[in-house]
Order: C-alpha cells, then structure tokens, then sequence
DNA sequence: GTGAAAGCGCTAACAA
DNA sequence: TTGTTAGCGCTTTCAC
C-alpha cells in the first residue's frame, strides 16, 4: 500500500526514521559530507558544517549507529559477563566501566553468565554475534572452549578480579592468593591464633581460603576449619555458617569471610548469641562495600579498588579499539586491609 | 597488499570472519537458503539443513547480529535505563529483566541516567542510535524533551516501579502514594501515634513521603518530621539521619525509611545509642532486600516484587516486538507490608 | 574540501 | 523449497 502515485517496484523496507541522506538532501550537500560533518567535522568547510547541523535540529536525525558499526567495523559496544547482577560485589567494577565507556561515547551491554559454566558457551556466542569491541570478564576464563571462542573472535578481553600468568589478552586484577596469606599475618598480628572461615562457593573464595589455611598452617597455627556457603553470598549464610561454627567449634577468635555481607551475617549472629566482636571474635570481611565503614562496630575488610578495575578495563577497551595498540597489558591493582573496630 | 595475484580493485574491508556467504558456498546452497536453515528450520529441507549445520560447525561461523539487525530492523537489543547502578533497589528487576531477554534471544543494554537529569538527554541519544526493540525505563519519564525524542524514537517503551494515569507507552509499576499512606495505616494499627521518615532525595522516595505526611495528619497525628537524605541511600546516612532525629525529636516512636539500607542505619544507630528496636522505636524499611528478614531485629518493610517488574516489563517488550500487538499496557503490581520484627 | 561508487553481512520481497 | 535481487544506513576507498 504505497501512499502516493510514485511509481516503486518494491514495498518500502526502511524504518521511516530520518536518515543521513535526508539530512544530506536538506543541507544540499552528499550524504558523505553529511556523515563528516557530524564524525569529523575538521574535515568540512565552516558554512556546510553550519548546514548539516541545521538540517539535523530541525529533522531530529538521531545516527543509526548499527549501519555505522556495521560499515565501519566498529560498534563502539562493550560487553560485560558477570556472574550475577545478584550482590554488590562486581556492582561498583561494572558503575565505572559503565561510566569511562559513556563518557567515550561507547555503550555497556551486560552478560549473567552464572556461577556455574553450562550457559556461559551460548551466551558468548550471543555477545560475539554483536561484534562489541571489547569484552570485560569478571573472573578468568577458564573453559577451553570459552578461551578457544574468544580467541577465534579476535575482540579484545579484559579478565578482571583475578590474576594469573595466562592471561587470554589483557588482565585487571589482584592475586586472591596474596589476600589470604595477608589476612593471616594481619590475625596473628592483633594476636588470634584460633582462626576460621566462611567462604562462598566460587572459585576466587575457594583459592583465598585455601590460601588463608595454608599460611596459617605454615605459621604452626591449628587446622583452619571452614564451611562453605553457596554464591552468591547473603547476610543470612554468614549467620548460618557462623551458628554452626559456634556450636562446633566455640574457641574459635577469628573468622575471615568472604564477602562483607557474609561478614554482616556473622557479626549478627555472634550479637544474637552473645559474643562480643571484637572482644571474643575478630571478623574480617571482603571487598569493604559502602555500609562497612559504618556498621557497629565497623568492620575490618579486605579493601579492593573494584571502580578502578572498571575504569582501568574501559581504558584498554578503548585504547585497543582506537590505538590499535595490539600490546597484551596487565594490572595488578593489589588490595589493603581496612583496619576498623571489628577485628 | 592483496595476498595473490587476482586482480581487485580495491583493498579488501570486511573483518576477515567467516560470513554467512562461507558457509552457504561450503554447503552448496545459496546465502538465503543458509539463512534460513539458521533462523527459520522448518523452511528448508532436512538435507539442506544438515548441510548448513556441518558447514557452521566446521567453520565456527558466529552469525553478525549486526548486520542481521540493520537488515531487518529488529536488533534484538533492549535497553534498560537505571538511575544508577550503586545501590541494589534495581539490581533484582535488571537481573530478571535479563534473564528473561536472554531467554528470548535478546540482549541488554545499560544505561546510568543518574539521579539528575542533565546527562539523560545525551544518553537518550545515544540509546536511541543503537535501535533497541525496547526501552525500559526505571521511574517515569518526565522530561518533555525526553518524552519526545522516545516518542519520535517509535521504540517501544516500557516505564516501571511507579504508576501514572499518562504513561509514555507501557507501564509496570505501582503507587508510591498508596505505599505512604498504608505504612501510616500499618503504624498507627501498631499504637505508634509519633511518627517520622527519612527519605532519600528522589522523586518517588519523595512521593511516598509526602503521602505518608498527608495520611498522618488526615488520622489527627502531630506534624510528621521528616530527614531528607542524599539519593543513593547509604547505610551511612540513615545512620547520621537518626541521629539528628534524636537529637531534634527524642519522642518520635517510628521511622519510615525510604529504602532497607536507610532502615539499617536508622536500626544501627538506635542500638549505638540505646534506642530499643522495637521496644521504644519502630522502623520500617523499603524494597525488602535480601538481607531485611535476616537482620536483628528483622526488619519490617515493604515489599516490591522486583523481579516481576523485570520480567513483566521483558514480556511487554518481547511481544510488543514480535507480535506486534500495539496496545499500551500497564499493569499495577503493588506492593506489602512485610511484618516483622522492627515494628 | 567534496563527492561517486562500492560494499559491510545480512534479510525482505518477489519469482520460480 | 530454493534462489535472485535489492536493499538496510552508513563509511570506506579512491578520485577530483
């Protein structure tokens, strides 16, 4: 059903959405002085710019940026996966990354891949099909077929939160290794000896935790009982974990836990039965989210940087994308114990 | 530098991945008919599609969504609009939103507008480039401009967690002056004549406050104090709010807080100075987080079904897209009074 | 500084 | 069921 008597061999296709010809006709330039005007607009002479401009106020030609990307091979979108927008903990990583990406007129497009790996396969493949030109991993990639993936797709990666010696491109993090052992030497300092951990279930926790007894093994320490609470964390597992620990094990004076939240639900459940943080118990948390400083008492926590992961992830993005930097970078942005009142 | 000695006129441009056309010239077919053995099975022949199929897997071709969306007009890309990504009001609506895009083979957009709205516009515009089947929006649109531009936009739109007769396009939310009134009701069934709330600065935080007001002196209570507070809500400013409370008005036997962690700092810092929650001081939360029923004392408060608000609104969007069906819906979910411990 | 032509990788429309 | 053709709206390449 064509409107006037024009005569048109096909049904029109097009969103009926102003274009850059339009804005071009207007102007009475070609669309390709159009499309300079508004990209790089050193490139034309003052009076056209003028034009172009105008014929865009008044027609309100918003750029189709799928065609650009499409033409241009880049779609100025940046991917995220996380595990899950559940928790607080990768929320200020993704706020800043979200924000350097805006401010450089990219896009965030977000990704849950889940704890465990078995959608992580077919939402890659819903990331890549977009062709963003960049992808931020929290955590590292470790599935063969992920790694073999991305690597096919040749887009830029970012691994974050975490560090190894492998990286599949560029890495943003900070050794759960080194955290463990450090939360040991800062208990014994403040004299603990009998320590204990709350872990959630996923990998970084685990190799803290394992790191953590380890070196409390290694400073002639007695075995570092632990129980473990699936991921992602709550305030309510920590109370759980910390009841149980209390009716097994009631001499212990420490319990480093793997999220803040957790640790929440620990000093809660010690009020509630009585034990006094810090006098009795030291908790220690992680990852000093906004409320630890103000809790009472105010919780001592492992203090990681988690906006500058996200800033420092957009600047390789984007400097790759533009700079064509083809240098594989590494960050170890390191962490610190915020000594407060709870430990 | 062309590899061989074919004559080509120009320098090749694509990205050098395996298209659609490889894989259809492996398989022996034409570019459509491979097309369709991809989006549409049951059009072609079981041989053909097998064919297809053993090319995909050989080549490890990852279809261009890119180019798929310009040429139908249908990106598959939804875009979501938060005030901001800190604070975990939103987090359960986005992650069921996802989840339930993922679903349906849509992927999702993130945009911060923040709590003013000076960047929105720009980020409007660039949302908009990107031709997303839909926008959803968490709050309403006020702006008249940003009225416009979505509306000229011509993308579905669906605004959510609030409630107004005169919605853009669709609407999934509920009343917050419905909210404010039924905390009054909810309080005064409680005994509690001297009431108070403490708001973060936001529009709907706002709304509920001055119904809550409003119901107050329409049941003959005293003037109804109120503590505005900076948006995003922290722990740590309920915490200085309840303090000047105290200090202004020691009398006042309830607080309604405008969200759980404001609750939190409003609950610590009556403990630090030996207000009894609930005994002398009732306080009611907003959002009920995951952590509410398992604080001590557990936190009363109101409960939004945030992730049917996510799911409903990727529903309205998903269909709107594909079925076409252009009613404007709205769908009031409402809200309760979980009744715990703090009240 | 400006423009014509070609094409990015895919799918809608039409035809067989 | 399969194919041909013509775009989607933009930017690249090359030429003036």
């Amino acid at each position: 059903m064509t409107q006037e008597g024009t005569p048109v061999r096909r049904a029109r296709r097009g969103s009926g959405a102003v274009t850059l010809h339009d804005v071009a006709r207007l102007a009475g330039v070609a669309p390709i002085t159009a499309s300079r005007a508004l990209n790089t607009p050193g490139q034309v002479s003052a009076e056209v710019l003028k034009k172009v401009l105008e014929a865009v106020a008044s027609t309100g030609y918003v750029p189709n940026r799928v065609a650009g990307g499409l033409a241009s091979a880049r779609s100025r979108l940046v991917a995220a996966l996380v595990p899950t927008l559940s928790g607080p903990v990768f929320q200020e990583t993704i706020k800043a990354l979200d924000e350097a990406l805006v401010e450089r007129g990219y896009q965030l497009m977000l990704g849950q891949s889940g704890y465990a790996d078995s959608r992580e396969d077919a939402l890659l493949e819903a990331i890549i099909s977009r062709r963003p030109d960049g992808i931020v991993l929290t955590g590292i990639m470790h599935s063969p077929e992920g790694r073999k993936r991305l690597l096919a797709a040749g887009i830029p990666v970012v691994e974050t939160w975490d560090f190894t010696p492998t990286p599949l491109d560029m890495l943003v993090g900070f050794s759960h290794v080194d955290v463990g052992r450090a939360v040991v030497d800062f208990l014994y300092a403040k004299g603990r000896r009998r320590l204990a951990v709350v872990a959630g279930d996923d990998e970084r926790s685990r190799r803290r935790q394992q790191a953590f007894q380890a070196a409390a093994k290694a400073a002639g320490l007695s075995d570092v009982p632990v129980v473990i609470v699936p991921a992602p964390t709550t305030l309510k597992s920590g109370r759980s974990a910390m009841a149980e620990l209390l009716r097994v094990l009631p001499g212990i004076d420490a319990v480093f836990c793997s999220s803040d939240l957790l640790a929440l639900g620990v000093m809660t459940e010690a009020q509630v039965q009585g034990v006094a943080v810090p006098g009795q118990l030291a908790v220690v948390g992680f990852g000093d989210l906004e409320f630890a400083a103000d809790l009472h008492p105010a919780l001592t926590t492992v203090r990681i940087d988690s906006s500058a992961i996200g800033r420092i992830a957009a600047q390789f993005i984007v400097e790759r994308a533009e700079g064509g930097a083809v240098e594989s970078r590494a960050v170890d942005i390191g962490f610190s114990i915020v000594d407060r009142d709870s430990a």
